[in-house]
DNA sequence: CAGTGCATGTGCGCCCCGTCACACGCGACC
DNA sequence: GGTCGCGTGTGACGGGGCGCACATGCACTG
């Protein structure tokens, strides 16, 4: 986000920033929060994650280093829309949101910056709308495995950093055990390989199939 | 949107759009459709539809006059996220993409409105995702309720416009039947009441805690 | 008024999936 | 090596909602 900035912008701005440091499962910006600032992840990994109005998890998603978080309250001034917390022991370069603001005003490119990556936001959270609207939840599983395979190597999809089970159901709206039996039916026919952490698709295609509704989900 | 921009602008600008009008269920703008336009709604209502990799549909939305649409093409070059049609008849103004790029950058407070517009969209899919997130379509109804009378009078909330069953069920995905059987309950109940073509919500703190799991759907 | 959509109400059967319970393997840590 | 926690595999059970079928009522149109 910062790259287009000239070097004699950058030097007082991190003069404003903090730097912190979050041990595993410490809670970085949580939901409702109104003081909020923008921050910049540099190193480890961080999990956004939503809670339904009942307490169950919804939604989950990644940052990783060089990317940033927390730009929703920055724009709107309302409170935080989900939960960030540490995924690995991780540092975060935090500014405040008046800070952020200004920067913002004060760099038109940077407000274009800023507009692309909402309509990101955007149309990824559609992405996880449609993803909920299917009826069936192999189905919804077949979906999330392409859209987590989607930035990764041309021959051979695959899906690195694996997440557990129990974090897959909580992104389809499924029982952990649902979620383990479609596993185990998707390996028996050779769908997938598990390689230590990473997750190859070896039939893209019959994921794409049953997702799109041209197969039928197979039973055993 | 339009209103902070002095007259001055406002002439040569009206001469860059075009006056169009629709009938009832005509495609105003449609997924995936790469040259896009912004679009301002003066007279009837749209409604946007997206629709799963299945082919069913979600997450339907309105739009009433005043409002604008087809602002995430137009920010971020890609092919609509969904497609808009006509509610009843209607007459829009529509912008081309790069003529209101062009307005945007010019006027750096439209961009903070835009990004506003955009933060908002976020919220409200995301609400719709955690809606989508809730296992049982008795509570998804009443959530999705109480979304739908947010912006309403102080005393006694109220559902305008009221869509169809059929509507209903597709944004909390489920079958029309489970939503008709669902407010038939509701309504001997009187939680709910109707009045022409407006839902009062008679005992909206029933819906919320059905909504949050402190009361259990009710069977009958 | 007959006719035609469209929105809504209702009964029924089947199957899917959530829940509970428990077992197993594996890495971490003492 | 113990043992604790965590992620995973698997069986049984039960209920809820989807799908289908059909009936009703209402608005609009000829």
């Amino acid at each position: 986000m910062l790259q287009p900035l000239p070097q004699e912008v950058l030097d007082p701005l991190s003069a404003q920033m903090t730097l912190r440091s979050f041990e595993r499962r410490a809670v970085v910006m949580s939901k409702n929060n109104m003081q909020s600032e923008l921050g910049f992840l540099v190193d480890g990994r961080l999990q956004g994650v939503d809670f339904t109005v009942d307490g169950r998890s919804v939604g989950l998603y990644f940052v990783d280093p060089g990317d940033y978080f927390g730009e929703l309250s920055v724009v709107d001034g309302q409170a935080a829309a989900e939960h960030v917390v540490a995924a690995t022991k991780s540092t975060v370069a935090l500014l405040g949101a008046q800070a952020a603001r200004a920067l913002i005003s004060q760099h038109p490119d940077l407000a274009w910056t800023v507009m692309m990556r909402l309509a990101q936001r955007v149309r990824s959270v559609i992405a996880q709308r449609t993803l909920l609207g299917l009826p069936n939840p192999f189905q919804r599983l077949c979906v999330l495995l392409l859209q987590l395979a989607q930035p990764n190597e041309p021959h051979g999809q695959s899906v690195d950093q694996v997440p557990t089970h129990q974090e897959l159901a909580i992104m389809i709206n499924a029982s952990r055990e649902t979620v383990t039996r479609a596993f185990h039916v998707l390996f028996l026919h050779k769908v997938l390989e598990r390689e230590g952490n990473t997750l190859r698709l070896v039939q893209p295609g019959f994921l794409k199939d049953v997702a799109e509704g041209r197969a039928a989900p197979p039973k055993a």
